[in-house]
DNA sequence: GTCTATAACCGGATAGAC
DNA sequence: GTCTATCCGGTTATAGAC
């Protein structure tokens, strides 16, 4: 039912799916999945809630919306300049400048990244709507970054007995686990500073020439 | 109502209180707060949802005993021997010890992990029941680690131009990092392992001189 | 200490009017 | 495209019997 576009910018009239996707967002966020209802998002658009399943079929349609939606853009935005059209051929160093400006443009949108932590821990369970979705998301994430690792690897300018897998699943871990700690105090965590300290201190130890990174 | 006792092992009557803390971790770890039942925990325990209000006044007060519980035992567990009474003399090297070896025991119980990634997750929002607990919690993490590393940098062990509370936050979002993949993937997921690499690393980069950690 | 019964309310989804 | 009405079920909490 949803007038579902081929990709890509949206035509005129769904300016009210957008608000829509917008404000689950929030409701999601603040509540997770389970906890926030259809009626309440509803309101808060400012339609009622039969009004709202004209544009998603289902709770879970609109949770699913929301999470694809949500990465599409961040993809493209991640990607929209340094000429870095996919990504097959970004090196270790790319990766980090490309993960930090991510995570500073998180640190404007509060109820996006508690979405999508609430989301994560809350999909662990095999039977919630979102698991296959963050099951991909993790792995793709460890493909893409681990990929990163091994070229810079390969390339000679990271030590050829660091493990891109496991450097990759402990970078996510951080950027999770400093994502729970700014959501619970968002004016005063350092999220963006915590991160580069890390990344600087990382790469001090695994490149073969000793380059830091640049200041914060 | 619950018959409060003072303070350590319970009498034989407190069993069916202490059933239903077991059971109410499982639902709260696969559902969160919010869509975890009174109802549904009570079956599974083998009374009616009245019966479990006589031990719990209500819902919010079965989580807050929850959350408490289990700190408790974790806190009495990891202190059980190295003869560490309490937390204000431990340096950085015996809180490695002690987290690995926490970390280590989480491996056996995914309910109870899972429930941490959840809640900890949900109350980041300030109306949550658990809100109070989580920022207290994480407040009083970041002191003990960050202690613990103070103490090292004085006695000259770690290098005194280390902030120590930047690395107590980045331990944290580790260890929250990695229990959100291992909760998605339990089998798989090497999370001691992972947790092991990042603190040799850590230390190396960190101490004065160059020892590493008995390996895992 | 546990039960049944009930109050008072909220959940998602569907049907059909306009 | 949005509304109202309705179905059917689930939610916490209380009251009172045994």
């Amino acid at each position: 039912m949803p007038p579902r576009k081929p990709r890509g910018s949206y035509a005129v009239g769904d300016e009210r799916r957008q608000r829509i996707l917008d404000t689950a967002v929030e409701h999601f966020a603040r509540n997770g999945y389970h906890a926030s209802s259809l009626a309440r998002i509803a309101h808060d658009v400012g339609i009622t809630q039969g009004g709202l399943l004209h544009h998603f079929r289902s709770k879970e349609d609109l949770l699913l919306s929301v999470l694809g939606e949500s990465e599409e853009r961040d993809r493209a935005w991640v990607f929209s300049d340094d000429g870095l059209t996919d990504t097959r051929q970004v090196t270790a160093a790319q990766h980090v400048t490309a993960a930090l400006k991510l995570v500073a443009l998180n640190t404007t949108r509060p109820g996006l990244v508690r979405m999508f932590t609430v989301l994560s821990a809350e999909a662990a369970e095999p039977g919630h709507p979102a698991h296959a979705f963050f099951t991909q998301r993790y792995a793709r994430l460890v493909g893409n970054i681990s990929g990163a690792f091994r070229r810079s690897i390969d390339s000679g300018e990271i030590r050829p007995d660091v493990d891109p897998v496991a450097i990759a699943e402990e970078i996510i871990a951080v950027m999770d686990g400093l994502r729970i700690q700014w959501s619970l105090n968002p004016d005063q965590f350092d999220m963006v500073g915590r991160l580069h300290a890390y990344y600087d201190r990382l790469l001090r130890t695994i490149t073969t020439s000793e380059t830091g990174l640049p200041p914060a």
